[in-house]
This record gives C-alpha cells, structure tokens and sequence, in this order.
DNA sequence: TAGATTGTTAATCGATTAACAATC
DNA sequence: TAGATTGTTAATCGATTAACAATC
C-alpha cells in the first residue's frame, strides 16, 4: 500500500520541513525543471546540502550517484509522504469569519483534503451556502461525525467551545484537529494541528524589537 | 529603558514559547492564582521544571527560592519580555476574506499591536470601513508607510503580489512582517512571522495518516 | 572512464534534562 | 529552623553538519 516505510522515529523537526520541501519542489516542477541536486536546492531554500539529504533519506533513497533528484519523482515521492492524493474528509466547526473564509477561499483539496460539511450555532447562518456546502446546525454534528466520519475537524469557533466540543469530536472517532483557537487541545492519538495566531504576533512583536 | 538585558544568544526555540507561557500565566492570574512553582506549571503546560526554570532565567531571575514564582509579576515580565505594551502599529494589506477576518475579529491590541490602516488594490472596496479602519487605496501605499512609518505589515495579499510588495515596504523601512501568503519572505534584519495554512494543514495530513 | 552527487557514518553542535548547592 | 524551590552547572540526548565511500 505504502511505497515507503513510515518509520516511527522520523523527528517532528523533520516533518515540519516537509510542506516546504514540497512548496519548493512542485514549483520547480511547474518550471519544468527536470532534476535538482541537493546542493542546488540548498541553495535556494536555504539550507545545507547534507542536511536535504537527511531528510529525504529517512524515507528512503529517492536521489541518484552522480545525478542528483528527479524533480518530477521527488514531487510524486513527497505527495505520497503527506498523503496528499488520499483524498481525506475535513468539516469546519464554526462558521464566523474565519471559517467562512477558510470555505471559501482555502484550497483544502492541495492539502490533501476534502471539505464536506460545516456547522454552526448562529440560528441566521443555519442553511446558508458558502462555496460547496451549506451551514448545518451545530445540534447535529455529533451525530454526523459519528456517521459519516470525517477525518479531521477546523475548529473556527470560540475559545470557550473548543475543549467541549474537541472532547465530543474525538470521542466520535475524529482522527485529527485543526485547531483556529487559543485552546491548548491534547488527545492521546489524535494529532492537534494549531494556528495560533496570536502567539505568532507575539513572537513578532519581540523580534521587532 | 528595559528591564532585562536582551542577550543576543537566546535560542529561537525559547522565543517560541514564551507566548504560550504567557497564555498560562495570565489564565492563572486571571483566575487570581497567586503564585506557582516551576514544577506546577510544568505538570499543567506539559513540560519539564528544568527546562521552565532554564527558559526563564534565559531573561534574568523571576523567582524566589522555596517559593517559586508570583503569578503576577511574572505576567509582568512576560509582557515586558514580548514588549506587550509598547503599543507598536500594525497595517493589514489585502482586505479580502482573511484580512477582513483579522481586522473585524482579531485582538492585536493583546499581542502588542494597534491596527491604523489597511489597503487595498480593489476599486470596489476602496472606501469601505470595517472596525476602525477604513479601506485605502494600494496606490498610496507606499507613501503611507513612509511617512507613518508602521511597525509590521500584514500581508494578507495574493501570493503573486507578496515578493513585490514586501521588498517595498522594506525599502520604505517596515520593521516585520506577518506573512499570511504561502511565499518565502527573507529580508536582512526584518523578521518576518509566518502563517502558512497550507503547511499546516499538509502536516496533519501526514499526522493523521 | 572521470566527474558528480548520493546515501550513510562519524563528528559537532545545540537543546533538554538531571542534579544540587544556594537561599528564601 | 526545616522544607521547598530556585538558579545554575553538568550530563544526556537529539539534531545538524561534515566527510567520504559507493556508484551512477
């Protein structure tokens, strides 16, 4: 099924690099660029040659002696690392005006998923249409997830909702969180993905200095 | 001026937690605890004593032996740490779905900021107020900035439009940058915070498997 | 073949954890 | 004072970089 192994001990640091890996990749391959070697790809992303090697090395040898990668090959090899053509099924939990924009404007299926149904609580979003798919009422997820088990949920919703209804999520059977909220989430096997903006403002706001 | 010395040689990986740090920190003096050990606050962030009392001591010593430390002190020097009150200027460029979704509902104030304009290269949106702001043409931009002089931009634009326009506003002296394209920004001496969704979301991909 | 570049092992560097003397 | 807990040094662990034999 897989073409790889998925070895447990790959380092988060390593899978963190991976989207940027293939950001860089798949842009080259749109510039019908034909091979690159590590050296090469060090040098425009900013990194050493040997530690591009490493990386890709941890799910086997993908490269060539004397040739470097094959772009067209490295890009299929890292679409399959992420998973990325499985086509996973994603929900958005609250519809304000960040999962409203999410719906309609993020392109869900280049991330390897699939957007198939959004919820909220707000009586006067019930029904309403963004993009593919209506707004559902929050009173029925439970049971939605429950039968159509999406893999992941966008958790767009107030702060004070996201340890209750992530609880409810996950003992439904989701298998992966992508979390909007400041909510600190953690689940034993269920990965929590967080965009935490305001701790990346902070964080700016000290290297401004 | 400051009450620490900022000692070039702390880690990144430091800088990176001191946001969430100060999300705990303020939650307990929010809740009135009054003080707390390294091993209390490790037992509920999930983290080691050792490497609590190794982080903060990275900005000079805000404990007291046999005690540990004052919930609202070291709320204090967090602050002064992320320079919370410095009250520094934020402008958000590109007012579609995600920059109007940070404008209406984000709190920069919290995280060091006040928003004084946005812009816009959209004819039907020029004009157009949301919260304090009111929508200015892009054409003005660059003057803005360099008369006004803001601390960061959000670059809330379309990934062809980012390269351009932050070499701009760097040539016009914005000091950061809060990146919400999926391009690759590096400038000399300007940090630059990423929000790349995509990673993001490509990661759980990989996580949720 | 000769040159190039990988895959992989070894060396280095940095970050985390453990230990403990200092001291509140 | 005795107990608790810091600040800080030393030990460990993991990640990055360098080196080089294998090989295309």
């Amino acid at each position: 099924m897989y073409e790889f192994e998925r070895k447990k001990e790959i380092s988060q640091a390593v899978i963190n690099r991976m989207p940027r890996y293939y950001r860089y990749i798949s842009d080259l391959k749109r510039q019908n660029v034909a091979r690159i070697s590590s050296k090469g790809l060090a040098s425009i992303m900013g990194l050493t040659a040997s530690q591009i090697r490493q990386d890709f090395n941890c799910f086997g040898g993908f490269g060539q002696q004397g040739y470097g990668y094959n772009v067209e090959k490295l890009c299929e090899e890292l679409e399959n690392i992420l998973e990325l053509r499985r086509n996973k099924t994603a929900i958005v939990v609250g519809v304000g005006n960040i999962g409203r924009a999410l719906i309609k404007n993020f392109n869900f299926h280049s991330s390897g998923f699939r957007l198939i149904a959004c919820f909220d609580a707000n009586d006067d979003m019930i029904g309403k249409s963004f993009g593919s798919v209506t707004v559902q009422n929050a009173k029925d997820l439970r049971k939605f997830v429950a039968y159509e088990k999406p893999d992941i949920a966008v958790l767009t919703l107030p702060k004070e909702m996201a340890v209750p209804i992530s609880s409810m999520l996950v003992e439904c059977g989701i298998r992966g969180l992508w979390n909007f909220t400041n909510a600190d989430l953690q689940f034993d096997g269920v990965p929590v993905e967080n965009i935490h903006f305001s701790d990346s403002l902070m964080r700016l706001c000290y290297e401004v200095g």
